[in-house]
RNA sequence: GUGGAUGUAGUUCAGUAGGUUAGAACGCCUGAUUGUGGUUCAGGAGGUCGUCGGUUCGAGUCCGAUCUUCCACCCCA
């Protein structure tokens, strides 16, 4: 028989335990925190219909979206013509019908439209599972990445923003991670934006090319959009708002004397007014929040707030981000359905932790004490005596094998076991142990009541 | 999907202008120590040089394709 190669699929990882530990962590803190904000738990299958996956995230979401193979003899049904064969477009839908899900809010609508008679609204949900994209990875690129999302639906206060903001900050705080800001912005001011400039069709286009600011520089942001025939009068426009400094008081003042003309926009500028209010209502509530009128997100069923959390000093991208939708359900019958949601990138979280070195002191779950294995003769009691360390809630492991006694104690010391158990004819015929210490080196012979005390004031 | 870089023992890396049996460190195994580890010493195992093909008397080294990882673009968590 031929041996395999043992590879993965590119852009997928295996989680090996130090790491799982560390992943663990920082999955507890976000779960626990969604637990105390009052979001229900929800999963959904790894793979969905494509008729609710497709045209669900723009041209190029449909591109990077992972389709299944039909079963069985899938090629069967397909049209003998030779136009099918050799047009992808034309074969994909007659050899597939299901694809791996994208994210995890569409999967929600989804559930939420299906399960519409059943759901108390305002519904809350959190959902932790995988989602894959066909795309090239790099570093904190991944094919398959895990998203941690929370969403309210059946609401359209505020208050939910506010409350997935202060949400975030309790994440990032209990992780540690001090180094970041929350942008957030509103889809209305600039859909307002290039309304007043006339180009109201084009402004999903002009949220791609204005979230590359960050990346590219004002310089090149105005060279592009020369280039995609944007008016003149309206760069000059775009220009003097995201340049804008000061706090969000300063920059929603002058919006509002400047945008007056546009009805969208100054709804906008009303919606970040609460949103701050909100906050400010609280102590410290504001801190690292800042306005961000450049902030766009990509993903086009945004309408509202959109919120995008950006490690600082790290280059990776954003580690967090979300917003408000006012009809994601509508597609799957179910209209009218206003929610927000946000989602925490795990994996790019555990990227930035690991280069800010914050993950000092994560241990693995370590076994206390190991009862050696000398023969068959003791294996018994020694079985015997692993029970009643367990029944006393100590972590406890005895060797499978009866190996020799260096290599057990070498299996001790790998797995940083503290305390080895010897039991061998001479403990079995006085009805003790043998505790050694593995960091002191000491050595003491003990009935196991004995034992079990010294464990438990350990 | 487009362009660029990369790939040698388990790991990190050497490998000189194509030229015998491809090296080091760490790790692993065995023994010194047949019921006592972490140190030390002695010995040992482990490589189809990512894969496939080509050039050559001869390829780890040159060429092509392909895959992986990384980088830029696109997009995004």
């Amino acid at each position: 028989m031929n041996t395999i190669k043992p590879a993965l699929p590119r852009g997928t990882r295996d989680f090996p335990p130090d790491v799982m530990v560390k992943r663990n962590f920082i999955l507890n803190i976000i779960r626990a925190a969604f637990e105390k904000y009052g979001f229900l738990p929800l999963e959904t299958p790894a793979m969905e219909n494509l008729s609710v996956l497709s045209g669900k995230y723009g041209d190029e979401g449909d591109q990077l979206l992972f389709k299944i193979l039909n079963s069985g003899d899938f090629m069967a049904k397909v049209d003998n013509d030779e136009k099918t064969f050799l047009d992808y477009g034309k074969l994909t839908p007659q050899i597939s019908e299901k694809g791996l899900r994208y994210d995890l809010t569409v999967p929600f609508a989804r559930y939420v439209a299906m399960n519409q008679h059943d759901i108390v609204f305002p519904f809350k949900r959190y959902q932790i599972q995988p989602v894959w994209r066909a795309d090239r990875p790099q570093k904190g690129r991944y094919r398959e990445f895990f998203q941690c999302d929370a969403d309210v639906i059946g609401t359209d206060s505020l208050l939910c923003e506010a409350e997935i903001a202060i949400l975030v900050h309790e994440v990032f705080h209990n992780l540690g991670l001090r180094d970041y800001v929350l942008k957030v912005n509103n889809r209305k001011i600039l859909e307002g934006i290039a309304e007043s400039a006339g180009d109201k069709k084009r402004a999903g286009e002009f949220f791609v090319l204005l979230d590359k600011l960050d990346k590219i520089g004002l310089h090149h942001l105005k060279e592009l959009l020369e280039e995609n025939r944007f008016h003149r009068d309206f760069i000059a426009r775009i220009e003097r708002i995201i340049t804008l400094t000061g706090d969000h008081q300063h920059k929603l003042d002058f919006l509002e004397r400047n945008m007056s003309g546009s009805e969208m926009a100054r709804e906008g500028v009303g919606e970040i007014r609460k949103f701050f209010e909100y906050l400010e209502s609280l102590e410290d509530g504001i801190k690292q929040t800042e306005l961000d009128i450049s902030l766009a997100r990509g993903l086009s069923y945004y309408t509202g707030m959109i919120l995008e959390v950006k490690a600082t000093g790290v280059r990776i991208g954003s580690i967090g981000g979300g917003g408000r939708y006012d009809n994601l359900a509508g597609v799957f019958g179910l209209p009218g359905m206003s929610g927000v949601g946000f989602s925490f990138g795990i994996d790019r979280i555990f990227d930035v932790m690991e280069e800010l070195n914050l993950f000092s002191d994560h241990n693995l779950p370590a076994t206390k004490i190991l009862i050696t294995n000398f023969d068959p003769e003791t294996e018994k009691y020694a079985f015997q005596i692993l029970s009643k360390l367990r029944r006393a809630d100590i972590r406890a492991e005895l060797f499978p094998d009866p190996v020799k006694i260096k290599k057990q104690l070498n299996y001790a010391n790998k797995r940083e076991i503290p305390f080895v158990l010897m039991i061998g004819s001479e403990e079995l015929k006085k009805g003790v142990c043998s505790l050694k210490d593995m960091n002191r080196g000491e050595q003491e012979e003990l009935t196991i009541d004995a034992l079990i005390e010294k464990m438990n004031r350990i």
